[in-house]
DNA sequence: CGAATATTTGACCTCCAGTTCAAGAAAATT
DNA sequence: AATTTTCTTGAACTGGAGGTCAAATATTCG
């Protein structure tokens, strides 16, 4: 009983998802996150509790989408190495195309928030925690089908890829598309 | 003639720097600044003209600092692979083991303020573009004494380990030193 | 219908960021 | 010593962030 909601949480929480991506937690004002959302600043409020909150909820809604789409992606044709070649191409190549830089929600978090915020650090951990295992999966795959070399360490080369795509989504901010895609090539290179 | 000025200008960006460094630009208040410099508001003001400036001046340091650690470093002893393999360890191990884990100024600054802030994003730019020359040469220097195989690609294999700086100082924020140190090994494995 | 419950909203509050400023203080100049 | 110049400082200003609230609105239940 009572008034029905006039609006789709989860919709507000993937707007908010948006603002936070683009302008950063602190960047983030309650009344742009309102205004994104289409309802006002009391109904935001009603709803998540705060700020804080409302970003633990985008947060974990960019997690279960890049999760996704990693799985998606990694299923994909071709040998570990082409795929994995392709799956950090098409990241770089987003965050390049994208009218705004906005890198990535998980990589922004952990520089912005990670060390003051344990929650939100936790989130992120977990996060490329879950990337990694399905990039080990990957490329354990690859050694079974004989395209990857059976000396390569799969957990060691898929956690050595996570800090990869970190550090190409932070160059994203200020490199050009050619040095990116040299360097996906140098890191792919021992598969 | 005029009043002098009754502290050191340089070591008030020093201390701003630090400031910078670990809460951030829109973190860092002018208040905060100033105490840290232990000046008025208004001096800081008057010395310097912006918050903006004075970050402006804070990077220009913290660049000239990295850039002649950097250049000390890589003139050690050892090979290539030894010797950028520890300075790779020395800069994770000073991350991990700061009282606050605040990674490197500019790349929080390239996330900060990248794509918005175009000065910015030039300075943290020409700073990268820097360490990368000095790391090819000691690539070259490497390939010339005979203990980097020939084939090895000095420039891209630079700016391949800027990149992986970058991904290893995000990731200083959230994983452990194991992880780091078996990345850092798998980063240089090709030299 | 009237009560009870839940949602929506903009006004409102407090606090602090970023900056300016007027007044005072310390030197050089005459 | 008076003037000029430069530096120093905390008070004061403006604007906006983050959050609360009372009143209005929409629904279900008795």
């Amino acid at each position: 009983m009572g008034r029905p909601k006039q609006f789709d949480e989860e919709a507000a929480v993937a707007q908010a998802m948006e603002v936070f991506w683009t302008k950063g937690y602190a960047g983030s004002s309650p009344a742009e996150l309102a205004e994104a959302a289409g309802i006002g600043k009391g109904s935001l409020y009603h709803a998540f509790g705060s700020k804080r909150e409302l970003f633990g909820r985008a947060l974990s809604r960019y997690d279960r989408a890049g999760a996704e789409f990693t799985e998606e992606f990694l299923a994909g044709p071709g040998t570990a190495k082409e795929c994995i070649r392709a799956y950090l191409r098409t990241l770089v190549d987003a965050d390049l195309d994208a009218p705004v830089r906005r890198g990535c929600l998980a990589v922004n978090t952990a520089l912005e928030l990670g060390g003051r915020d344990p929650e939100a650090t936790a989130a992120v951990r977990r996060s490329v925690e879950r990337s990694a295992d399905l990039l080990a999966a990957r490329i354990e795959r690859g050694k079974l089908a004989g395209d990857v070399p059976a000396s390569v360490d799969a957990a060691a080369q898929a956690h050595f890829l996570m800090v990869t795509v970190a550090g190409l989504r932070v160059a994203a901010r200020t490199f050009d598309r050619e040095t990116l895609h040299a360097a996906i090539d140098t890191a792919v290179a021992p598969l």
